[in-house]
DNA sequence: CCAGACGTTGTT
DNA sequence: GTCTGG
DNA sequence: CCAGACGTTGTT
DNA sequence: GTCTGG
């Protein structure tokens, strides 16, 4: 499942991040960035957003406007909850939270379905996602697929070029975004007219996943699977609903239970987080990774009679030689499996 | 025909 | 327990 | 998703 | 808007 996730990345940077090649001109492209949430709630950078937050996504620029080809992306801003087009009143009128949308019912939910047939079909984009382990005290998971830049000093307020250098040297060019298959919806009935509101697309938990919960977001993995689920000119339903399977190439490391406030939205959420003896919170505040490990401090599961968890093999840490590694699940298998229902 | 629903999650 | 706000 | 509130009256 | 139930 996804109920909260992390963007800390300026506008900015996650659109020179999004640049793409075209696939039908094989032009190298940078996408235009629409604030469609702008006389709403505009977006803003956050380490925690919540549903009914405003999130960035990538959709087809032949959704905004008619002469555009389907191939062609736009960066936007949407509502994060889905409020679909039948609603009448106003935003907060509408009660249930359509954070999910679970892609084996899909088609048979008409709420879903209805803008699934149009083709509103998006790619949410986040450094990761937080998952609450729900043993007690529950305990909270950044959930991720390329590390992400912990140093606060590097973003976000800072020059786009020199973060994007960061991720190149730092980061081997990996791109610290995860893209996660949405689903959009334009409602035409508000006072905020139009609204755009987005919900992520859920499937069983892959082996990795399974250690914190059931349910996970489909994420797309490649340039090319990105292409087909938002080319809707291109790729009909039927043809890219397989794209959205169980993805097991993800890691994980426990985040500090402040993370469960939305008051914190700051970067320490997304740094490893490791309890004292007493099970205490040690702030992370101030600190950087490394000074975790100088601490010695060691990746600890909290254990409950119920908990069958994984645990990380542990190896002693010397001062400078450990890595984000140390405090991740690691994945040993393939990075992609199907689960049969 | 009109009225009313339209959803996911986790937990029991 | 249930709703609202973030 | 989690956290936090959940209320009225009269008076300053 | 569109489907289901009465």
């Amino acid at each position: 499942m996804c109920g909260r996730f992390a963007c800390g990345l300026a506008p900015d940077v996650v659109r020179r991040l999004s640049t793409y090649m075209n696939s039908q001109t094989q032009e190298t492209i940078l996408p235009p960035y629409i604030d469609l949430m702008s006389s709403i709630q505009p977006f803003r950078t956050s380490w925690n957003l919540p549903p009914t937050s405003t999130c960035l996504c990538l959709i087809s620029a032949k959704h905004l406007d008619e002469t555009e080809d389907s191939a062609t992306r736009v960066l936007c801003s949407m509502r994060w909850s889905l409020v679909p087009h039948y609603h009448k009143g106003s935003l907060n009128e509408y009660k249930p939270i359509l954070n999910n949308c679970r892609v084996e019912t899909i088609e048979e939910k008409p709420t879903f379905n209805v803008p699934l047939k149009n083709g509103r079909r998006c790619v949410i984009l986040a450094e990761g996602f937080y998952e609450w382990k729900q043993n007690v005290p529950k305990t909270p998971y950044f959930i991720y697929e390329t590390e992400p830049l912990i140093n606060e000093k590097h973003y976000p307020n800072i020059d786009t070029d020199k973060i994007l250098e960061k991720i190149d040297k730092d980061n081997q060019g990996k791109l610290p975004l995860l893209a996660m298959a949405g689903i959009f919806d334009i409602n035409r009935n508000c006072e905020t007219d139009p609204l755009y509101s987005c919900t992520v697309c859920t499937v069983d938990a892959s082996e990795t996943m399974l250690n914190v919960h059931v349910r996970m977001p489909a994420i797309l993995t490649t340039q090319q699977e990105i292409d087909q689920w938002l080319d809707f000119g291109r790729y009909d339903t039927e043809k890219v609903l397989p794209l959205l399977v169980s993805h097991n190439d993800i890691q994980m490391y426990r985040v500090t239970p402040s993370v469960g406030s939305t008051k914190t939205n700051d970067m320490n959420n997304i740094r490893p987080f490791i309890a004292d003896q007493n099970n205490k919170t040690i702030s992370p505040n101030r600190n950087t990774l490394d000074s975790f490990i100088i601490k010695g401090k060691s990746f600890e599961e909290p254990t409950s009679k119920n908990d069958n968890i994984k645990k990380t093999k542990k190896t002693p840490t010397k001062r400078g030689q450990s890595s984000i590694e140390d405090y991740m699940f690691k994945d040993t298998k393939s990075s992609r499996k199907r689960f049969k229902k």
